[in-house]
DNA sequence: CTGAAAGCGCTTACAG
DNA sequence: CTGAAAGCGCTTACAG
């Protein structure tokens, strides 16, 4: 029932351990071990089936090979997108990935980040939130690599990664004023992160580089953790009682949301009607009429996380930290 | 920069590393520890920061209160729905998960096993293809707690949790057969597991049943890693060719290329024609018009796999294996 | 009430 | 060309 260790192979080889350990490490060549020895080794390894306790290994060793992955919900498919291209990637580079959801808790966050720590990992991806800045500080401090995706921090010395949300914000604004729309409202968050609140200014920007007055009354900020029931109660609100010819969503789910009410109040998506939702939902490409979207470039973000977290962990050195902004794509559909 | 360790707090404690490991365990009690010197080290770790190793600590005990975690694809809103759920409730108890997608490939979901083995993951929670069954085995010979969920391997036994897919299955189709339909067609996948043949043999048991021939023209079977464009291709023709006049998706994605179809060749959901997919998808519900669907219990599968593991983690004992099964709900939208 | 010491399974500097 | 031994940071049986 107990596995092989590496002692049983050597006994077995009638070697050392020391020489087992050369040659399952690739270093038999250099250690300039004997060929009938590799092959005697090798030999017993394969069928015996041992494979090396990788928790000892990393106990000597100091380094995992596991990467650490924080984000908000897993369950959301832009998370769960963007955790299999890193999953995929860091495969292949040997690495492996332990994720966890903070659900935008500070404490669920800080506790996710102690108990990667005291599990080793070799880096840290965090798609963070106000409020863990110093926890993150700490991790740079004692040297590990930290990459943040999708939300930057200002205030930490990080490398990140991210989509253009101010700019893309911009012209999905900016296309319905070509289109002549006047009344534009925006559905967002309260979340109080990078990222939702470029997409605030980049809206706020496009009607006012517009001489179009900025109205704080088309602007819905929904609170983030409350029930479906409630966002749709809120957002009827703002349908029915305001003088509306255009809406841009700040997140898909809150543009599911809005779709649900626009089919419960029986308006029609059109001419004198206009939607953009931010971040694609299999559900926008099928709605009647299709709806258009922001994308972000998911695989540009996952490979440019990996790049980075493979280009700090075989940097010894101090390592130069870099922010990698990529350009989202508004996509529409008629 | 080097982090603390159990010695260091000894030290700073002036304490031997056996008392502060006691305290750190909870056993101060039990090993009858004086109150001040409790007070004492856990002042010294409380100020310092310091964690525990839990590499050093694994290799020790042999634990490491991780859970393995095999699924298809962690994209799939399916999986990432109870990857969620699993995360949250294996937390609640200490438990952290380490996630992988095998992507029905049967040769990454052997690696995969592998490389949980070495690191010695305290149980597996897997969603199983067929020709992992040796695999398996070799894990329940070693005393692993392994539960499946999903997919049933009948060749192996172990702890089962998933949905009664075949009479959600008949019931489906039992109710198009109620409303009047005669020609029902079903559009699957190829890959070879027992959720996908259990749809499959409910389609044509309560087809006979009801006295309706079994018609191996009206059953698509696509091929699982093909692209979506062939897909909808294959059902597009099924549709335009075939006298049909309700369908049973046997996946969500497979539902949601189809409703494509009926968008692009402009055929109407209603009463002559009807539909309904397998597994719930946010799509869904917003069409127009809605359509029906069958549910599983997520969170039941989900909390049946936890309280499986943790049962059995806590049984020294040869464990029972137990197969759960929970119906799944038809949901009749219009 | 507390500590010295063995040992979990590896890697690697050192010695020969 | 190969091996003995130290050490990574813990836990725990044993001794006092």
């Amino acid at each position: 029932m107990k596995s092989l260790s590496i002692k049983d192979i050597a006994v077995k080889a009638n070697v050392s351990i020391t020489t087992v350990s050369f040659i399952i490490n690739g270093k038999a060549k250099e250690k300039s071990i004997s060929e009938a020895v590799i092959e005697k080794v090798e030999k017993i390894i394969e069928e015996s089936g041992y494979k090396p306790n990788q928790i000892a290994r990393s106990l000597r060793t100091g380094n995992s090979n596991i990467i650490g992955l924080i984000i908000e919900d897993i369950s959301n498919s832009f998370f769960s997108r963007i955790a299999r291209l890193i999953e995929d990637k860091a495969y292949k580079r040997g690495y492996k990935i332990i994720y966890s959801s903070t659900e935008n808790s500070i404490d669920k966050a800080k506790e996710l980040i102690n108990m990667f720590k005291s599990r080793k990992v070799d880096a840290y991806i965090i798609s963070p939130i106000k409020g863990i800045e110093e926890d993150i500080q700490m991790l740079l401090d004692d040297g590990n690599p930290v990459i943040l995706f999708d939300r930057n921090l200002p205030d930490v010395n990080t490398s990140y990664v991210g989509a253009d949300h101010f700019t893309a914000s911009y012209q999905s604004i900016q296309s319905f004023i070509d289109q002549g729309k006047k009344n534009i409202a925006l559905v967002t968050t309260d979340i109080n992160v990078e990222q939702i609140i470029e997409r605030y200014d980049g809206y706020k920007k496009a009607l006012e580089d517009n001489g179009i007055k900025y109205d704080d009354k088309l602007v819905l900020k929904i609170h983030f953790n409350q029930e479906e029931s409630d966002t749709i109660a809120q957002i009827k609100e703002l349908f029915v009682n305001k003088k509306i010819d255009a809406v841009l969503f700040a997140t898909n789910y809150l543009a599911i949301s809005g779709l649900k009410v626009l089919k419960k109040i029986n308006k029609k998506i059109g001419d004198d009607f206009a939607v953009i939702a931010y971040d694609d939902h299999e559900a926008f490409e099928l709605h009647t009429p299709a709806i258009s979207t922001v994308q972000q470039p998911l695989e540009e973000i996952a490979e440019n996380v990996i790049k980075l977290i493979l280009k700090q962990l075989s940097t010894k050195t101090k390592f130069e930290n870099q922010e990698i902004i990529i350009p989202a794509k508004l996509i529409i559909r008629h």
